[in-house]
DNA sequence: TTAGGGTTAG
């Protein structure tokens, strides 16, 4: 029979060539055909379709041979189209609605179809609904995709009904349906239940190993994604390139290239073919740990790049230095997406070039592309940092109209932070407040904004409401918490929170919260107490650490002490320009110009330089960059008499010394 | 009578 099928697309194309002198051979089979009733000849062509315009071809001869009433005929047809990458998951639904009695598998491909697609998974839960309530009965093909609808709508609610249902209708045991109960238990983070299901499967396939190794990739448990991994052996699974892909991932996430190099060397070993997926995994194992020769040389040898080829080898370089070549490698793409301009723009962004990010983002505009939710928060963070709050601005609009419900949390976080970092402070909190679903980083960029703006009680008032709701905080929680205290001089209550932080929160203070209590008892003029807790820190204490130290010595005019700490740091860090800059400070204010002069000396000889902090103002919606001492010529002559005037006022509001 | 699940870039 399939021999016979399969000549029957020879004698289809003969006849589209040959419809007048067909050769001998084909006149056989043609006489063989007609053993064939039309139905069975369109079944085999549905199967073999090969685009929208050959379906609809098809469906054409369905009406004409009055097969619209078939049901077998027309699920073939709706398949095709629901579920096929080349098909119409409308034209499968407007198929669909015009049968008076759909059966399952017309339901289960229509299912499957809107579970796949990128116009969200609703669709398919309303479908599984419609199902239900046509008394049609699903089964083990149905649960998968609806459940796989599910974990991207993050219904845990509903995927906890599905499983219900799967019990009732006893295809539970499925081990097709247990790994997308799995599957849709990693979707929502909840991995430990995920293992659990895992290991009452009894009878696991490759798919239940590799979602599960998937999911510890994704929660960034590499060793147990390894374990698991070395599990297989065991039950004498092989691994397969999936597998593999996962285990990279794993690695590039941990930034761990000997396990990374490990996988490499295994993959090699068992002859695993090599696909385009996998090369992109390895690609990135090595770009994004660092080695860069490793991921050039895949780069090169992979025949067919794709889109995100290019843009790992770009993330690559831009990541680790090589912004030229990053921009070079862009420059070349064939193909871009709206990922591979956010990875330029980002990589400007976390080289702080933030004039470059914005030109970039009316760049990409300009090439037809649409920016995504990234985009706009890599931007947004470039505003922040240049306090370009009309470009800010714009982008809220611009967020507004294409998010028409609601926007995404991520996006709304940005733009609370941009409006507190650029001082609209109120707006800030307005669309913090207006947030529905508020996670912990929306309250932390709320809390550390407050606390950097100055306004040190609203933050700490907002760390009270946090607790009375039981949202439990995080080490940045406290950073903010702490620097608004410091901020405040809130010395007590800075102790107090410092304390809370180990005690009821269990969370170990890391660096950055000795260094805002050390500011806080130094601001407060408790050096003795802040040079006793630097004894204290499990860790080395750094620049910014020593720095509050130091600064704290200036205002409070313990410059003898000052010195004398600076001189023995500089023994231990000769480099620091930090140090060098402020030792140069403390000889100025003591109007020791010789030993001044001297450390500048010093700073010259071994290429110390002193980093040119650049500030940024924006005047009617135009973004201007100025240093210290700077004077050119293209900034109008009249704002100078006006910095003037400012500086006065400064030194009239803020004590000597710290100016 | 039809068929299914797991993987890569910001």
């Amino acid at each position: 029979m399939s021999v016979i099928l399969r000549l029957l697309t020879v004698v289809g194309s003969h006849r589209k060539c040959h419809a007048t002198t067909l050769p001998p051979l084909t006149f056989f089979f043609t006489r063989q055909l007609q053993s064939f009733s039309s139905q069975e000849i369109l079944h085999y062509r549905l199967q073999r379709c090969s685009s929208m315009a050959h379906l609809k071809l098809l469906h054409a001869h369905i009406v004409v041979l009055g097969l619209s009433q078939e049901n077998f005929t027309l699920g073939k047809l709706i398949s095709f189209a629901a579920v096929d990458e080349r098909g119409d998951i409308d034209y499968a639904a407007l198929v669909f609605n015009r049968i008076p009695q759909p059966n399952r598998f017309m339901f289960n491909s229509l299912i499957r179809g809107y579970s796949n697609g990128s116009r969200g998974p609703s669709e398919a839960i309303a479908m599984y609904r419609e199902m239900l309530s046509s008394g049609v009965s699903p089964n083990e093909f149905t649960l998968p995709f609806v459940l796989k609808a599910c974990a991207v709508e993050s219904s845990h609610w509903l995927s906890t009904l599905l499983h219900g249902h799967g019990i009732k209708l006893g295809i539970c045991s499925h081990v097709c349906v247990q790994n997308a109960l799995m599957n849709a238990l990693i979707g929502f983070r909840m991995t430990s239940d995920a293992r659990k299901l895992f290991d009452e499967i009894d009878e696991k396939s490759l798919v239940s190993w590799n979602s599960m190794i998937g999911g510890y990739s994704r929660a960034g448990q590499t060793m147990e994604a390894f374990n698991l991994f070395r599990r297989m052996k065991e039950f004498r699974v092989g691994p397969d390139e999936i597998t593999f892909v996962s285990l990279l991932s794993a690695c590039s996430q941990a930034r761990d290239s000997d396990l990374g190099m490990l996988v490499h060397l295994f993959i090699e070993m068992t002859g695993v073919q090599a696909d385009l997926i996998l090369r992109n995994a390895l690609l990135d194992m090595y770009g994004k740990c660092g080695h860069l020769d490793s991921a050039e040389k895949i780069f090169r040898q992979t025949p067919e790049k794709n889109v995100i080829s290019w843009t790992s080898l770009v993330t690559a370089y831009a990541r680790h230095g090589c912004i030229k070549s990053a921009r070079e490698l862009f420059a070349q793409m064939p193909i871009r997406n709206a990922v591979s301009w956010n990875s330029l723009i980002s990589a400007y962004l976390q080289n702080g070039q933030f004039g470059e990010v914005l030109s970039l983002f009316e760049e990409m505009q300009d090439s037809g592309f649409i920016p995504d939710e990234a985009t706009l928060a890599t931007v947004l963070s470039a505003c922040a940092q240049i306090g370009d709050i009309a470009t800010g601005k714009r982008i809220h609009a611009y967020a507004c109209e294409t998010n028409l419900i609601a926007l995404p949390i991520a996006l709304a976080n940005s733009l609370i932070a941009m409006y507190a970092k650029c001082g609209e402070v109120a707006t800030a909190l307005d669309i913090f407040r207006e947030v529905q679903c508020k996670n912990l980083v929306s309250w932390n960029i709320a809390m550390g904004c407050l606390a950097l703006q100055g306004c040190g009680a609203e933050a700490i008032e907002l760390f009270r409401e946090m607790e009375a709701l039981g949202i439990q905080p995080d080490g940045i929680t406290f950073t903010g918490l702490l620097t608004a205290c410091s901020h405040s001089g809130l010395i007590n209550l800075g102790r107090y929170y410092f304390e809370r932080m180990m005690s009821v929160h269990s969370i170990p203070p890391e660096i950055e919260h000795y260094a805002c209590m050390i500011d806080l008892l130094g601001r407060g003029g408790l050096l003795e107490e802040a040079i006793m807790l630097v004894g204290t820190m499990p860790m080395r204490a750094d620049i910014v650490i020593w720095g509050s130290l130091l600064g704290a010595c200036r205002i409070h005019k313990f410059a003898e002490m000052g010195r004398v700490l600076l001189k023995q740091l500089l023994e231990l860090l000769p480099h620091s320009s930090g140090l060098c800059v402020l030792l140069s400070n403390l000889y100025s204010e003591a109007g020791r110009w010789e030993d001044r002069r001297k450390i500048r000396k010093i700073m010259n000889d071994t290429g110390v330089a002193k980093c040119d902090a650049i500030s940024y103002i924006e005047i009617d919606g135009l973004v201007y960059e100025f240093m210290v001492d700077d004077r050119r010529s293209r900034w109008p002559n009249s704002i100078y008499p006006v910095l003037d005037r400012l500086t006065d006022h400064l030194k009239l509001e803020v004590p000597s010394g710290t100016l």
